[in-house]
DNA sequence: TCAAAACTGAGAGTCACTGTCAATACGCAA
DNA sequence: TTGCGTATTGACAGTGACTCTCAGTTTTGA
């Protein structure tokens, strides 16, 4: 997964302060909820006023991802870097990387996060959002590296990131810690299925 | 598609208040945008008060969906009508009817609301939460008719609103009239694109 | 026809979000 | 190091979505 280092100490200092109000929403957001807390409070704890936070971030929802707009320029990149391989196997692999991610550096707020984005309905729907990114991305990819019509390019999008999404979404409501498995593996289950056709399972099929 | 009728005075009046209410909120929606249209706007136009309009929708946004409840409640209808019957036809031939109805009544005001739902992203945003709706459903059933795995289902769930998904998609981005096709045509592509497996599409395959 | 219940509009209040302005902090050249 | 231009900050005011309450009216069921 390629990152890359901001340049200036401006740009450094904005990073840590986006990072800074976000970790002070989420925690808030966990422990009185969404709406019970003001984008007021998420300033004060952070030690910044209200309109940095809203130089920062364009709407109170959005502290929450505030590194998605990065992670999917750092998942271009990953396919950038593959060059013209076999576009299902790279994309693949990318994905898999790009999830395997998500669970480094602070395990906690990454976890908090996810429980966050399925239960409350503010932030469930910015979530669809950028999973809607995502699934326009991808279908710009096969669109340009295959080919594809329109509508199967915008299908194979959506299945693809559903598979992103639908990973994401069981291991959240899987409550106990004893059978939940990492996202990684559940994305792998989901691209199985995904290749094997995923109406399979109506069919009563295992 | 079964559409049940509302029982009481007050209950008709509901829903034509709800009706009457829809009809402004879209026609100014497109007039002069969803930012520059305030909900008083909204309810004045259509000779009720702000207070109203907050009975009739919880936000502003759902003044462009009032019948997307009512939709999904239909569509269990048809498949509690269909028994015991295989559950992929069934499903198939009920969400192809449920695309039928959408340009019944009011094409005119059917088309408006496609538009906005895709070029106003408050409303796109909202739209997908309607489309989750449809996910969740379909993965509810599969799992209580078929037992599928969790992830199984939820996949199921959103490749096959997925399909619905991309025919408004690809039906509303096909800018000229003359290749457009109705969304039941795109709908019936869609489907059998998903049948025969969605990564088709980046195997170059056609 | 009458009492209970629901519906309505008005008004006040909170908070997300926008835009402006003056003060301050920083980056860079001399 | 000093000074200049620029970026960043917080304070402030304003708009509009949304909530809540209350009093007046309409509808429902007996």
């Amino acid at each position: 997964m390629t990152t890359s280092l901001p340049s200036s100490t401006r740009d450094r200092r904005r990073i840590r302060t986006r990072r800074e109000l976000a970790a002070s929403a989420v925690r808030l957001f966990e422990e009185r909820g969404f709406a019970e807390t003001t984008v007021e409070d998420i300033a004060e704890a952070a030690d910044y006023s209200a309109s940095t936070f809203f130089r920062m971030f364009s709407r109170k929802e959005d502290a929450a991802f505030h590194d998605m707009p990065d992670r999917l320029v750092a998942l271009q990149a990953d396919l950038d870097a593959a060059g013209d391989a076999p576009l299902w196997p790279t994309l693949r692999a990318a994905l898999m990387a790009h999830a395997e991610t998500w669970e480094e550096d602070d395990s906690d707020f990454a976890a908090a996060r996810v429980r966050l984005f399925h239960l409350e309905p503010a932030l469930a729907s910015r979530y669809l959002e950028y999973c809607q990114d995502y699934e326009l991305w991808i279908a710009e990819l096969v669109t340009r590296r295959v080919g594809a019509e329109p509508l199967a390019a915008q299908l194979a999008g959506i299945c693809i990131a559903g598979a992103l999404r639908s990973a994401f979404r069981v291991q959240a409501s899987s409550a106990s810690a004893k059978t939940r498995l990492s996202v990684v593996d559940y994305l792998e289950d989901a691209f199985r299925l995904l290749e094997a056709g995923p109406l399979g399972a109506l069919s009563g099929r295992r």
